[in-house]
DNA sequence: ATAGAAATAGGGTATTTACCCTATACTGGC
DNA sequence: GCCAGTATAGGGTAAATACCCTATTTCTAT
């Protein structure tokens, strides 16, 4: 089994290579710090796995993963990442990914996933699976209207209903209504999470 | 030289832990994977030297630094992190910590910065040396004390007075006071202003 | 045409914030 | 010793929020 990993963290591929190469599960050929130097490996060699960081610098593991779909390779990938975000995981299968590893698991599952991917199976840890489906039956719910995103746009910008009212020439009643809707959709209880929510989604800039 | 090292990601601690025994450089005492438990070893067992992940869920790298410090603890700090942002080097430099590496550092610097700070040096790479001089010599005077930019970091992910004083074993009045003072320290009228504020001053994570 | 959603806006209430005041205790600097 | 700054925490009030409810209009898709 041909096996290329690709993290932009030096420690990191270390632990990932010594974690491979004690399990005695494959070869490695190589271990890049880039999705660009990645890239170029799975198109000359087409190794049978491919370990990849998401967020690495200015092509991601994501970006790798979309690229090897679009080419029909054989390569199989295995997405790495830092925080489990659900939205994260879902992106990451929708790519074409058929192993999602947060990295704190990495260290017990790695082997376990790469001899699923392999065998032609899908790996993601049980508690992701079950998360994935009800954000998956949800995921509408979190889709906001362009006039919930202008509203949350003035409230992160520390505006109040009354001020955002005014502005947008509608009641601040009518804000309130706004804003409990979208606190509903995403879960939300407080204004600094949904101040946060905008900031990370880019809503607000 | 005792050494203890706390991540969240066991294959980010297994590099990090062959890496110092590879380099004799000192004895690890203990691999932790949360803030929580790195301060309760550091408590009972002082450490020469503590290296720790800034993001790490509840307890933070940052926030174990600023209990040594409280304490006049001798056990010196590195800090890593996964991106390096100036601000965040800034915040974590002042909080006490006597080296800050980025992790895609580590691998060539972790050594060299651990027996700096043993020594009693300050470690930083060179790049951000100069760059955090430029960043503090621009540093408009908005001066937050440890305390305050503890309670907005808290703020920041959306609890409410009563939760952070719960959290922080304070009254709910304290940390409005704190609140208030923030406040008008900064000019702000909206809690929405200082979630912002927070996270694009790397302040909240 | 009709169901469904989005946007509008009112009533009402409990909780939270923002900000005013005072006051104590501890710390470091001069 | 004394002052400035920080952290603590109480009393108080007005504003804003979070969230419950109903109801109208308008637009879109089947």
């Amino acid at each position: 089994m041909k096996i290329i990993v690709a993290d932009d963290h030096h420690i990191v591929r270390q632990g990932l290579l010594a974690l491979i190469q004690a399990a005695r599960v494959g070869s490695i050929i190589a271990d890049v710090d880039s999705g660009k130097q990645a890239w170029q490996h799975i198109l000359r060699h087409e190794p049978d796995i491919a370990i990849l960081d998401i967020t690495m610098g200015e092509v991601s593991g994501l970006n790798v993963c979309q690229r090897i779909k679009a080419r029909g390779l054989k390569t199989r990938v295995i997405l790495l990442t830092m925080h489990s975000d659900i939205k994260v995981i879902d992106n990451a299968l929708e790519a074409g990914a058929h192993g999602y590893l947060p990295k704190s698991d990495a260290f017990h599952s790695l082997i376990k996933a790469i001899h699923i991917v392999h065998t032609g199976g899908q790996y993601i840890s049980d508690s992701h699976q079950s998360e994935l489906q009800s954000y998956r039956n949800n995921k509408a719910d979190f889709e906001l209207t362009i006039r919930e995103k202008e509203i949350i746009h003035h409230i992160s910008l520390g505006q109040t209903n009354k001020e955002i009212g005014e502005a947008l020439f509608i009641s601040a009643k009518t804000v309130d209504a706004h804003r409990t809707r979208v606190m509903k959709k995403l879960g939300f209880k407080k204004t600094a999470q949904l101040v946060r929510f905008a900031i990370e989604e880019g809503i607000s800039l």
